[in-house]
DNA sequence: CTGAAAGCGCTAACAA
DNA sequence: TTGTTAGCGCTTTCAG
């Protein structure tokens, strides 16, 4: 390995001149700066990233901790981050497979956490004592924090809320929820459906409510089986969501709910409801409207083409790190950001009003 | 930010009893260790990995250098990647978007590259006069390396050549291949597709062979076209399969081509075919029998379920990593790792052979 | 058993 | 304009 006392030694001057000369600081003649590039291109020399991060305190690396690397969503939240990272001369590691006490052996600068509920568990597990920087991503769930952290926001309980309004204008009046939680769980769009659903359709909520999982439908063996068969595979979510889907479609056909339209937690399941529907014989959207929340490509390869609620996630990727980068440069600024969602229609919602 | 001089100096020892302390090696008075210890989690200590990095002279990261982040394939590589890393202390960094120029930059102690072609490109850019050790991931395509680099080799000729085989059990004599590539190119795929078609079922090429880019089909403007469009979104391979697989669907029913089978580079491009080609009032597998490689899940939600040749993409990813930690470790085996395929049966192939 | 000292590669304040 | 020096947080001889 090259370095800069290498450098020194062969053009003849010390290590302080080649330091100025290859950073562009302080007072160099030109003839020896010119010697001093010269040689360090001809000697191969690098920086040594490490030794510059121990003397500016400064990583260039920060922490996306995500475990779901094979969802979309959070890749696209991902691949947001790299842009603007990438911007700054930053690095984003993305991992969420190891325990929080392995973050202070981290070559990092700060934390980009992916909902509120996992800086909740950060904020319990070591938050307390450890003070690296940290800004979350956040779906307007309610979740109490022990500190302040700064939130990206994309409001899911105003998006819901917007999705049942635009189901409402097509005519549905008795709209399905499909979801991976119970009914009483402080998800922003559960809340927003059960709000909506009583206060502006005047419905009732429990038949239309289909959480799979063990509070949600504790009475129907399937959901236990089905959860026992899969807490093995904890690697692949999509598959989860999408089977889970699939799932709520038997349960919503046997039990002959008469929902003109279902809502998904997210585009996955809500594809997984699809195709097992259209099994079973329903005709998409002739029979039953379907509408999701994300906005990933899949939607558009669906048949029907899904309806859904947009969450702008590359944007939400970037604000983080920008965020993120602000506080580190000193700006201590702690806020909430706010990321709007877009209805994009497709075929899967039909309009009944008529 | 606590150091271990820091808890020195509450203990009232040097800095190096702290060391031996924490370290565990050398000698330190019982008391005084357990001190020392304590103190250090009072003071809330962690030891600055950076600090390690440097004085270690390793970072503990590996770079996997990789595009295309919605891949499921290249995702599932990642994880295998991930866990045999989590094992050893390693973190791995994924991302391919910068130039490689970037990478002497980055605090990292070896590269892994995801096929001959990349790496390659990576041994002419900066091979040359860096130094990292590399290990490239490798699907016997011909490629030449000016240096000889450690290779995790899936053998897609064999693996072509077993699906072939396979096909033709069931019957099938005319099998056509779409592709990515020209019918030129240097993919063990086409290669060992080629050579089957050729001497096993002496068969011609040119009308059975779909390579979705401008030297393959530079007749049909809407690859041109296609291509024009798609060039923008770089983002996005994932689609890009899935769409030119489409594409490929249209063309092979306007030539009205009489095979019986058709087999895809990869599932997704495959996936993109089923769809278009059902579109089209084919009936799969009675109509036209279809086969995969790689093994992505979205083939088992596919309507039929898509046959394809599995890849143990997992399995490369930790042998990626062993033989490049091993290599750190200064086994200086160079050498080529054999991963294993195996024909996945689902119902996207039909026997016709009776 | 302990502590002083040198060094990993680099920067920055200061004196020359 | 240059070189010396101290120091970032840690490890590791090597005298004591």
């Amino acid at each position: 390995m090259v370095t800069r006392k290498d450098i020194a030694n062969k053009v003849g001057v010390s290590v302080s001149v080649v330091s100025r000369a290859l950073n562009n600081s302080g007072y160099v003649k030109q003839e020896k700066r010119k010697e001093i590039l010269r040689v360090a291109e001809a000697l191969g020399y690098h920086p040594n990233p490490v030794a510059m991060s121990l003397q500016q305190k400064r990583t260039k690396q920060i922490l996306y901790y995500s475990k779901d690397l094979n969802n979309f969503y959070n890749i696209e939240l991902y691949e947001g981050m790299l842009e603007e990272a990438d911007k700054n001369g930053y690095v984003v590691l993305i991992n969420g497979r190891f325990n929080f006490d392995i973050i202070p052996s981290l070559m990092i600068d700060g934390i980009i956490l992916p909902n509120d509920h996992i800086t909740g568990q950060y904020l319990d597990a070591i938050g307390k004592n450890y003070h690296l920087p940290v800004v979350t991503a956040s779906y307007g769930e309610d979740v109490y924090f022990s500190k302040a952290v700064p939130k990206i926001e994309t409001d899911l309980y105003e998006g819901m809320r917007k999705s049942l309004e635009y189901l409402r204008s097509k005519g549905h009046k008795k709209i399905a929820m499909i979801s991976l939680y119970d009914i009483g769980s402080y998800h922003a769009r559960t809340l927003a459906w059960i709000d909506f659903m009583q206060y502006e359709l005047e419905s009732t909520i429990e038949d239309y409510h289909f959480g799979i999982n063990k509070e949600g439908l504790h009475n129907d063996e399937r959901v236990m089986q089905f959860l026992e068969e899969r807490t093995t595979d904890t690697t692949n979510i999509w598959e989860s969501y999408y089977e889970k889907g699939m799932l709520a479609a038997d349960i919503f056909h046997e039990r002959q709910i008469d929902a003109t339209a279902v809502i998904g937690f997210n585009d996955e399941m809500t594809l997984g409801f699809c195709k097992r529907i259209k099994q079973l014989g329903y005709d998409i959207p002739k029979d039953l409207s379907l509408m999701g929340i994300d906005g990933i490509p899949a939607g558009e390869y669906n048949e029907p083409r899904l309806t859904t609620l947009e969450i702008q996630a590359r944007e939400m990727g970037k604000k983080c790190v920008q965020e993120l980068l602000s506080i580190l440069n000193g700006c201590k600024e702690k806020c909430i950001i706010h990321v709007p969602t877009q209805i994009v229609e497709k075929d899967s919602v039909r309009d009944i009003s008529r």
